[in-house]
DNA sequence: TATTGTTATACTCTATAACTATA
DNA sequence: TATAGTTATAGAGTATAACAATA
């Protein structure tokens, strides 16, 4: 942490948040800090992805889920994963193929499915993403108290587990 | 909170979170975790704002804001506080005009700007959609403990500083 | 010169639904 | 009947850039 005082500065900003009028519930000016939170970081990240790395978060993500996973991943493993619909991991897979990122393998127990893997050259191209990508978080997230980032880490643990009981999933 | 031990579950449901290994950095999956919610929270408001009220959340957003300003925002205003570009700012202005939620008015001292308001057809439906996306809000976070709730605002609040402080805003 | 707002463009993502081929 | 994946469609959001009018 640095020396200014965090509260002193902390509505001096527009943002979505400051939309909530004094009369609104507490819940609702959570919401809102989470979503300002989200959408600061996130376009930060869809920015540099673009400018340095000619690519978008849906197909990072989509990278980063078979990096994770060596022996492959269906596309409806994919498309559960990445909380999209089925006919949009199509199109991310088929741009990531035609740049020889990814391949396509038929497989031999069930013919209507694929598995889709990291090509060599997709394994290279997402280390060097990821590495920045982790590099940028880490500076972002140092500027953080610890105790911050630890209480937020187990809050968003338990509202995750929420949401992912409550909310239906797309697909 | 429930009687399901939260640990238990936490990682029992794929999502963007679960692409990280073991190798990876706390602050990494502090981010994803972080997004997931959001990402989860986020779809379902969008696909409740469109099925219940035929909108939106970019739309619904600028008519928050213009809810909070009874006497108007610029564009300009609006572009920095929904943090999009103002060319965007354009085209959700002209859609909630043509539908007579919000008007444009001219203002006399600087002849390249005008104001925008919503209309009174424009706050009541603005109302009603923000009502029902409070008391859902309310019942989501209603199954979130009152600990975590505190912390997470509080940690969140530190995070927004840094955020806005360190990213660029677009416009 | 800089700012306000508009217009035009091009692209990605998204949900939805109809379709096929398998199971 | 249900599932895996594809295709087609239509719409929204976004960044970017060029532009006019005004400051």
């Amino acid at each position: 942490m640095n020396d200014i005082p965090a509260n002193a500065m902390l509505n001096a900003m527009p943002d979505l948040e400051t939309r909530t009028g004094p009369e609104d519930h507490q819940n609702l000016r959570l919401w809102l800090r989470l979503l300002t939170c989200c959408t600061l970081i996130e376009s930060d990240i869809r920015t540099r992805l673009r400018q340095e790395h000619g690519t978008t978060l849906p197909r990072f993500d989509l990278m980063a889920q078979l990096e994770r996973a060596p022996q492959g991943m269906k596309m409806s493993e994919l498309s559960r994963h990445m909380m999209v619909t089925n006919g949009n991991i199509t199109g991310i897979t088929d741009q990531l193929e035609k740049e020889g990122l990814v391949v396509r393998n038929k497989v031999a127990t069930d013919r209507r499915s694929s598995i889709i893997k990291l090509t060599p050259k997709g394994r290279r191209a997402f280390k060097k993403m990821a590495d920045s990508h982790e590099a940028w978080i880490q500076e972002l997230f140092s500027h953080v108290s610890d105790k911050s980032r630890k209480a937020m880490f187990e809050a968003l643990g338990e509202l995750k587990l929420v949401a992912q009981t409550r909310l239906t999933p797309r697909g």
